[in-house]
RNA sequence: GGGCGGUUAGCUCAGUGGUAGAGCACUUCGUUCACACCGAAGGGGUCGUAGGUUCAAGUCCUAUACCGCCCACCA
């Protein structure tokens, strides 16, 4: 650092020159020790670009791994990225349709052929911002859930739990999304409540015997109808239970049955049934062997099987259907309806709920261990909130739908003889092996849900199937940091895929961080422009602010809400750090860190914030209390180490007689604060570190150790000092209060009791000039703080009604806090039951405040009062 | 409908049952000696509301309001 430069610290200078260093130095890669420490991070989408929650995320596991690295752990964070089937399709689709070119048009194979072209020329955009936040993770492990090896993984997955019998194929009533054409799972999608109607529509009966009128939200889905249903003890309908009904418009005849789902007290009580198009009218249609009609093509289009209607979408097909149902005079009422719109959030459209053919694993014994392992306490949820979120879903898990009709991603290996016989295996050879003399002849054409490769992750990524020296050193992994809206998506999948094939859990700890907000509570969205591109603050502030604007925010909080004012506090802590560095070096003139030095009580004193401030920080680091961690620092380096210990040393740095002392504490204090801080802001703590003149220290601080035994804790030595600073702070307001500028040398002031050796450093830090033992004589004006009284000579310069009622108001001050105090004194409950230090301390206090107003009420009358 | 967070100074948030805190903003003062992205001194709070437990409640319990998130088959 070059002192006589800028006092302004500028990180797009200091930053950009330690990433190489440490990478070059083979600081991302696990070292040798037992001790190990691994994180497999959440692998971004290939589509992603660096968002705030990302910067959280991964920022944090970068911590993690920094500060375990300095505690002496060997520590590996494994990256890599996700080939993200649906984003990436669309991605790749609409950049085809700028060219005028139709994904179809080009074909399976092209296609694949072109989105890996796109995955290597920008695929990769996040993980180099990565490297910009500072993470330190072994690039030479990055992994790739479409790589040939983890290919190799899913194949295996796939194929045992099918002999198993864990995977099926089924019809089910399944989420489609019609703009992407494909089916997405259940927590792909989200409710939306709207403003819909309640169509009620007569049916007639087929003996002409009048009506039954039903009610609907989808009055276009009739043209799926196979039956209507009503409960059987609805006693409006018992009678009627068996007739036979006729479908308006299309004349299909509907049995009307009886079932426990239609709930007497909705609508009518009378509910068509849509087995192809409801999950719950599928399940009424499977327990009454009705058969499952599916109206609409995969762009949600009506098909053949609607008749005039083939064609229409499905808003077109509902106008048109409640037009003719009015006309036909079927349709009885419409009311307004609340309706809680299922859409799919991968392309923000309603899914369109349609039975179709997919593949499931089942989930139920898959579950049950992974249940087992949270129970049993072998994975900790932090917060541990989260714990029962996850326990709640997994009792409660249903069957995944794995399949997608997309042709980027895992395709199914499952090849079908002539005959529709499926087999599963390696290739199509292999197939052929297992079918024996019955030929193959097609493969399947879905691909796999993309969170079936990514659920195998954290081991996967290690080596497995292959027992690999990584997967037995690094197995389980030591952390999960991910999101919460992630928690079955992802981290439930690679509890049951960890423990079924390497039955260990896949991690110890799942560490859920908060959700970055925009600065008035909103969801950060770039289609909404609410985001702010975290990159934008790397390039103004720094990565190191960044780090420390979220990381100041981050403990066990659920939502964190983002602020360009906090992104400040940041950047004006790192220049803090900087100048005080600088003033550190300024002054090490003949310093010898090995030279022997006499430590005076204000030294113990920092020395023993310094050991505090240590244990807080490890701890809260260890507890993924991020946040308190941060505080203490801050705390320690503003309040305690800039803006008294420097202060006060500074006559010392200056006599060549006195320096050596206070120049080691600086250097010791500075250097144990780097290291604590490093984890939160490597770079310039990484440069600060440089120019440290420590003999003996490590190449980098990157790789230095934790500073266990910095300082000691020393009671006596706090005590005195804080009371010290009490009196200098009484002595400042003092001082304020009359008016006299501060820094303005006041020539001399008073003070009675026991300073013990403190006078001195008193009246140095009140700038007083002589600060001598006794009472002034003439008028002056005073302050007390327990045991110390301080007098100011005023010389006649002051307004003596003002100084009266100054007095005054501190009398009321002391005065209300003594009643308060004896009020509770005179209660026989407290003094028996308080904890005896409790009121002893009371007791005392009450004293220094009786004292304390008499001599308010003496000087009061000094100045006429 | 169920569950989980939150509600503390103008703003953003800390707060282990024992006299309410920080940063920003605000007021006053201060730029010769690390830093004005700074320093000193201030003002500002019946801790959402109502009960309860306790000698003592921002903190524990119950109820309730509002904000947010998640889950849920009312067509």
């Amino acid at each position: 650092m070059d002192t006589d430069l800028s006092t302004r610290y500028d990180a797009s200078i200091v930053e950009s020159k330690w990433y190489q260093a440490w990478q070059d130095a083979g600081l991302f890669k696990p070292g040798p020790g037992d001790r190990r420490y691994t994180i497999t991070i959440p692998p971004p989408n290939i589509t992603g670009s660096l968002h705030m929650g990302h910067a959280l995320c991964y920022g944090l596991q970068d911590l993690l791994g920094r500060y375990k690295r300095l505690r002496g752990y060997s520590v590996l964070i494994l990256p890599g990225q996700d080939h993200a089937g649906i984003a990436t399709q669309s991605v790749v689709t609409k950049q085809l349709k700028k060219e005028g070119v139709e994904a179809f048009q080009i074909g399976r194979e092209k296609f694949v052929e072109r989105v890996w072209q796109w995955r290597t020329e920008s695929g990769d955009t996040i993980l180099r911002q990565f490297r910009s936040l500072g993470c330190a993770f072994d690039w030479d492990r990055e992994r790739f859930t479409l790589d040939d090896r983890y290919v190799q993984a899913v194949l295996k997955v796939f194929i045992e739990w099918f002999e198993r019998g864990l995977i099926y194929r089924g019809l089910r009533v399944v989420n489609w999304d019609p703009i992407l054409k494909t089916s997405v799972s259940d927590i792909e999608t989200e409710r939306r409540v709207t403003r819909g109607k309640l169509y009620h529509v007569r049916y007639p009966f087929k003996d002409n015997s009048g009506h039954l009128t039903i009610a609907t939200t989808r009055p276009e889905t009739m043209l799926a109808d196979v039956a209507v249903a009503v409960h059987p003890k609805d006693k409006r309908y018992t009678e009627l239970i068996g007739k036979t009904l006729v479908l308006p418009l299309v004349g299909r005849e509907l049995p009307l049955i009886a079932d426990e789902y239609p709930d007497p007290e909705f609508g009518t009580g009378a509910v068509k049934i849509t087995p192809g198009h409801d999950a719950n009218d599928f399940e009424v249609g499977q327990r009454h062997g009705l058969e499952t009609l599916v109206v609409f093509d995969e762009a949600a289009k009506v098909n053949d099987l609607g008749g005039a209607y083939k064609g229409l979408d499905r808003v077109k097909a509902r106008e048109r259907i409640v037009a003719d149902l009015e006309e036909q005079g079927f349709l009885e009422r419409t009311e307004d309806h609340e309706i809680a719109l299922v859409v799919s959030t991968r392309s923000n459209e309603p899914v369109e709920p349609m039975a179709s053919e997919q593949w499931f694993v089942s989930q139920t014994q898959l579950a049950a261990p992974a249940i087992k392992a949270v129970e049993e306490g072998k994975v900790r949820f932090v917060p541990e909130r989260y714990t029962s979120v996850y326990l709640d879903w997994m009792n409660n898990i249903r069957d995944w739908c794995v399949s997608r009709q997309l042709w980027w991603g895992h395709r199914i290996p499952v090849y079908y003889t002539e005959d529709n016989a499926p087999f599963a295996a390696l290739s199509w050879e292999d197939a052929q092996k297992k079918a024996g003399d019955r030929k193959i002849v097609r493969q399947d054409d879905d691909v796999l849900d993309t969170w079936f490769s990514s659920g195998l992750w954290p081991f996967a990524t290690l080596g497995w199937p292959e027992q690999t020296d990584d997967l037995k050193t690094h197995y389980p992994t030591d952390v999960l940091v991910t999101a919460r809206d992630i928690i079955y998506l992802w981290v439930a999948r690679m509890m049951m895929m960890g423990l079924d094939f390497v039955k260990e859990v896949p991690f110890k700890d799942v560490y859920i961080y908060a959700t970055v907000l925009t600065e008035d509570g909103k969801r950060m969205s770039k289609s909404l422009g609410t985001g702010v591109d975290p990159m934008d603050i790397i390039g103004t502030k720094g990565a190191d602010a960044l780090r420390y604007t979220l990381f100041s925010q981050t403990g066990y909080n659920q939502d964190i809400r983002y602020s360009d004012r906090r992104t400040e506090e940041a950047r004006n802590f790192c220049n803090k750090i900087w100048n005080a560095s600088r003033f550190v070096f300024m002054n090490l003139e003949g310093y010898d860190h090995s030279r022997s030095r006499q430590l005076q009580v204000v030294d113990e004193w920092i020395l023993s914030r310094l050991a505090r401030t240590e244990r807080t920080v490890r701890e809260s680091y260890e507890a993924y209390d991020v946040q308190s961690a941060c505080q203490a620092l801050y705390q320690f380096f503003w309040s305690e180490l800039c803006d008294w210990y420097i202060e006060i040393s500074k006559g010392r740095l200056a006599d060549p007689a006195q320096r050596s002392a206070p120049q080691w504490v600086l250097v010791t204090c500075l250097d144990a604060f780097l290291r604590m801080i490093h984890p939160v802001m490597p770079h310039i703590t990484e440069e600060v570190y440089s120019h440290l003149p420590v003999p003996g220290k490590s190449a980098l601080l990157m790789q230095a150790t934790w500073p266990e035994q910095a300082g000691t804790v020393n009671e006596r030595a706090e005590n005195l000092v804080e009371s010290w600073l009490e009196t200098t702070r009484a002595l400042r307001a003092l001082r304020a209060e009359l008016g006299l500028a501060a820094m303005k040398a006041v020539p001399v002031a008073y003070y009675e009791g026991d300073l013990g050796d403190g006078a001195s450093l008193v009246a140095g830090q009140a700038w007083i000039e002589d600060l001598r033992r006794g009472r002034p004589e003439g008028k002056f004006v005073s302050t007390s703080i327990p045991g110390i009284d301080l007098h100011l000579p005023t010389e006649g310069l002051i307004d003596e009604v003002a100084e009266r009622e100054r007095i005054g108001g501190q009398i009321e001050k002391a005065t209300q806090e003594l009643a308060k105090l004896e009020q509770r004194l005179e209660n026989p409950n407290f003094v028996e039951r308080a904890k005896p230090e409790v009121v002893e301390k009371e007791r005392a206090t009450t004293n220094d405040l009786r004292d304390m107003i008499a001599k308010l009420e003496s000087r009061k009358k000094l100045f006429g009062g």
